[in-house]
DNA sequence: CTGAAAGCGCTAACAC
DNA sequence: GTGTTAGCGCTTTCAG
């Protein structure tokens, strides 16, 4: 396509050394009925000769693309970077290359960015669902086409695709109850969306521990908004003018928790003395913000590992995928100083 | 592929609607000499059907895969996460597909997937070179065959290939200076590998404004180390053994600034009074850390877009690459209690 | 405005 | 171990 040389092919190098287009497809590969020395000729002739393989050519023949593709509801945050830079390693140890695309918390782009997978022919897709995805429609090809959907952290139900997350309901449950042994009698819950099992499950777990320890579940006390900075911004002028001042707080991810400690203390309010606060995800910002956030760990980049090699499994080995329909990652409740109180260093 | 339907191909669509399939092709697209009637006619049936193009057969027709490659140094950094948001936003906007890999700051990785991106047959590259590149070899195979490369942030020198960045040299002259108004005599300079313009161009500012100044430059006064979180808390431990104790520091990013800081404080040192400090990059981590890093602010989001749309236009106009050879973007100082002191509020 | 036909470069079944 | 052959699905001259 440039202006000079041609583009070099199979044809080529075969003319070149007089053997057929099909042998040197085959020395190209490692197919094991052709013998060392035209293999070893045939690779060095085409190094020499400056050819790259045909993936077009190659992709259209074989009917499938070495491609994995990927929709995430962002790509800058910290999270679900550290995710994609898991599944990139994966991916690219295996030959596979991937396609990358964010759908902005928005359904109608994860429809438009999943039909753009479907026709750029991916072998695979992985998924984190939008803030408001509300159906699955825009995933039936894949299925009808028996193309893998995995959903990871932010799943989506669908009896065809295997999921993986952290077990939030729990991790949700452990560090409410944590506040509560801190004495934290009226505990502030912030979360996002419930259609979303990441906060729908955290807002459970929640609940039950306060029924758990006899304390009455009160809906006054939850705020629901979008978990941004901002959110959490205003979200500290709104517990402000609670009466009484609520003295827990469990935010459903770190960056709301962060900018809305900020708030708080910026009138006043001591941490974790007047009010004990927890978040959840352990953001870079966790263990700069003072005191020390208390959160929940969970290695998006392992997530990313394990979402790419379930997917590289099936795709090379036809690995089942019916088989493994959930896989639960491991969480971690870190406690630091924004939820101990009075210099009670115990840790459960 | 599936186990069901076969694909549905134009032949398919023309049989059914007594065209050619050349008649489906140009009516799938938006050719002008086909009937507006026909036109929809072949679009509804195509739907009906559940036609998807294949993009390996009009690929290999065309010899263009609508499909731009991104190098990163890693995924799973705060400022790249932003860049990469860029781009993907205006890529898609395009009708173009992203391939995303990581060189993890290798230049050995970064060889192997500029050559994987050569063989997925990319129109256009976009790079942001790994710590430790030394040359250009790894790119040449595009060169050569007319493919565009730009590069971004860490930028390479080399006459075909446009370059995005922000003045590092001015911004570091400019932040330095401010240290020195500030009073400081003896500011330690924290950087990063001096192969990278990003990194030596911060040096060469910050040398400057010492020069301007008419202060004397210490190579005892710099740390060179890869700007990690890690290294941060290494070089804080160096400072603390320097005698005297220097009294203002400036390092070339964030993340490192910011761990820097938490072990000066840790060890006493008053920030901004006994050590004024500023950062690099505005990382969401300097307006947390206790007192707010002061720092450079240029923001990868819009260096995405630029790069991106610079791609974009040259792919689809042919807009020459050549008349824009450099584009500086704006960067800008942000002044923050790190670096005041004495409560003297004066910016500038 | 539409059709016929060639070919993009590769792979795989089948021969030998 | 190697060659022959056909065809993957699309685009695009060239004709009409």
């Amino acid at each position: 396509m440039p202006e000079g040389e041609k583009e070099i092919t199979i044809y080529d190098i075969a003319a070149r050394l007089n053997v057929s287009a099909a042998t040197v497809s085959r020395g190209l590969k490692d197919h094991p009925r052709v013998s060392k020395a035209t293999k070893k000729l045939i690779i060095k002739t085409a190094e020499e000769m400056g050819y790259r393989s045909n993936s077009f050519a190659s992709n259209l023949r074989k009917k499938q693309s070495n491609v994995i593709g990927v929709i995430v509801p962002r790509l800058n945050s910290s999270f679900m970077a550290d995710v994609l830079a898991g599944i990139e390693k994966v991916v690219n140890n295996n030959n596979y290359n991937l396609f990358i695309s964010q759908s902005l918390e928005s359904m109608q782009k994860e429809a438009s960015n999943a039909r753009a997978m479907l026709n750029s022919r991916v072998d695979g897709l992985l998924v984190s669902v939008a803030y408001d995805t509300a159906n699955f429609d825009h995933f039936e090809p894949f299925i009808k086409r028996n193309i893998p959907v995995i959903f990871f952290d932010r799943v989506f139900d669908h009896e065809s695709c295997p999921q993986i997350y952290i077990d939030n309901y729990k991790a949700a449950y452990d560090i409410t109850g944590h506040l509560i042994k801190q004495g934290c009698k009226r505990i502030v819950h912030i979360t996002g969306n419930q259609l979303r099992n990441v906060y729908s499950e955290r807002f459970r777990g929640y609940k039950r521990a306060l029924e758990e320890n006899n304390r009455e579940f009160d809906n006054g006390l939850v705020i629901i908004n979008d978990l941004s900075s901002k959110a959490g911004t205003e979200a500290a002028a709104e517990i402000l003018k609670m009466s009484p001042l609520p003295d827990g707080l469990f935010v459903a991810n770190d960056i709301c928790a962060v900018s809305c400690m900020q708030a708080l203390k910026k009138e006043g309010i001591n941490i974790p003395n007047d009010i004990a606060v927890a978040g959840f995800n352990n953001d870079p910002t966790s263990c700069v913000i003072e005191p020390n956030l208390t959160t929940v760990n969970y290695k998006g980049y392992e997530m990313g590992e394990v979402a790419a090699k379930l997917m590289i499994n099936h795709l090379v080995d036809k690995y089942d995928l019916q088989e493994t329909h959930s896989l639960i990652l491991r969480s971690e409740l870190i406690i630091r100083e924004s939820s101990l109180r009075n210099g009670d260093g115990n840790v459960d």
